[in-house]
DNA sequence: GCAACCTAGATTGTCGACAATGTAAAAAAT
DNA sequence: ATTTTTTACATTGTCGACAATCTAGGTTGC
């Protein structure tokens, strides 16, 4: 259950929320210049409402503004994703930490059915990227909420952290890490289950650490090709 | 040192730096609602680029908009408050322990000075709030540059944290804490200094955990009357 | 007197045009 | 031929006007 964006709203909420979608599928790559009047031109608008989007996607960091310039899509390079993944740790560690005293049981109950559609979804198709992709961003997502900490869940659901979704897509080609991955969420509930929060901490850690090191193997292998 | 924010740029630029400004020393009140046309004739603009910088405060949390309806100012209770200050623990927590192995022996002496001229500057004036404010912001943030994670500095120094110094600028009139406030900083900085990443983390948490009960009893007090 | 409805004013949302700036290609000079 | 300068074009920045929407006050009916 990902922040619902309802599909209606200004011309430039709307322009926000298509064009966030696309930057973080990757259908706008990195880098890549963002033409004002081609866009607002694609999305039947004026320029104001576009401009405007612009300027929201600029406080969340999904683009980058030149004075006179333009916008242009953020770029995700190695070192951005390793601090990325630096604060999930830390942020997400605490997530589980605090969760595991807030969560009611029904709520506990919930992610182990979100878990079990997981496994039945990667045995059905042996994991339709985008499904799982969005999948495991659900069981972070809800982890966040498990907290109660709506900052947090802001940072997690809707702000800052679509550049993670971003990453995602890029990464995710190769799904050999979604066994392992949906392992360790079952142990992750588990711990939430007993209360234990230093231990849902703890593996939520290494976790995103796993994770971590993946990736970071996968871009290896790229920049050596 | 403070990112520092050029006094060009569009005049998008211009209006979003003042409103923050407005917004975080309380110029502008919580929850105010903000008028377009007022403000545009104010900073002697047309309502375009005011409306860009509202969006990319909106983007920045500062305000919060409906559709059709307008923005406000941000309204912070206590159980964002409560949030914010668990987010902070965990990164600036996290930032220490980076800092600790990261930093260079020069970095370190920075620190020291820094933390001299806080306490020159609170023997003369018994703490002129808003130069001890913006002192206190600065040491946080000198650490969260030393950890050398881009994010977190974004973070801590730009954006989502302008809410805090929001917060600091109400509750800091109460001067009795900058004392042992400044000894935990130099607590802090000999941890560093002797490079042990765990007692740093510690300390900061600490440290920030105190600020949050001494604002809360302040609230409380607030609230009683 | 109270409530529902309607009207007038204010406010937000959007567009098109124009000015300012940056960029790249063509022309001129060495 | 290469470099510099100039010129033309594309893009961004800004404004003013108009349409859509919301809000408040008054009016009408019960």
């Amino acid at each position: 259950m990902l922040p619902y964006t309802p599909e209606q709203g200004t011309l430039a909420d709307i322009a926000s929320r298509r064009l966030a979608q696309s930057i973080v599928t990757g259908e706008l790559a990195q880098g890549q210049k963002l033409n004002e009047a081609e866009l607002a031109e694609r999305f039947g608008m004026g320029r104001g409402p576009l401009r405007e989007a612009l300027r929201h996607l600029e406080g969340m960091r999904l683009v980058t503004r030149v004075p006179n310039a333009g916008a242009r899509v953020v770029v995700l390079d190695r070192k951005t994703l390793s601090d990325l993944y630096a604060v999930r740790e830390a942020l997400e560690g605490m997530a589980c930490r605090i969760a595991a005293t807030q969560m009611t049981d029904a709520d506990i109950d919930q992610l182990r059915k979100l878990l079990d559609r997981h496994e039945a979804q990667i045995k059905k198709e042996g994991g339709k990227v985008y499904a799982q992709n969005e999948g495991d961003l659900d069981f972070h997502y809800q982890i966040a909420r498990g907290s109660r900490n709506q900052m947090l869940m802001d940072m997690l659901g809707s702000e800052q952290y679509q550049l993670l979704r971003m990453c995602r897509y890029r990464t995710s080609r190769n799904a050999e890490r979604t066994l392992p991955a949906l392992q360790q969420h079952r142990q992750i509930v588990e711990a939430l289950a007993q209360r234990d929060g230093e231990l849902a901490e703890m593996l939520m850690r290494r976790h995103i650490n796993g994770a971590w090191r993946s990736i970071s193997e996968m871009m290896d292998k790229e920049e050596a090709a």
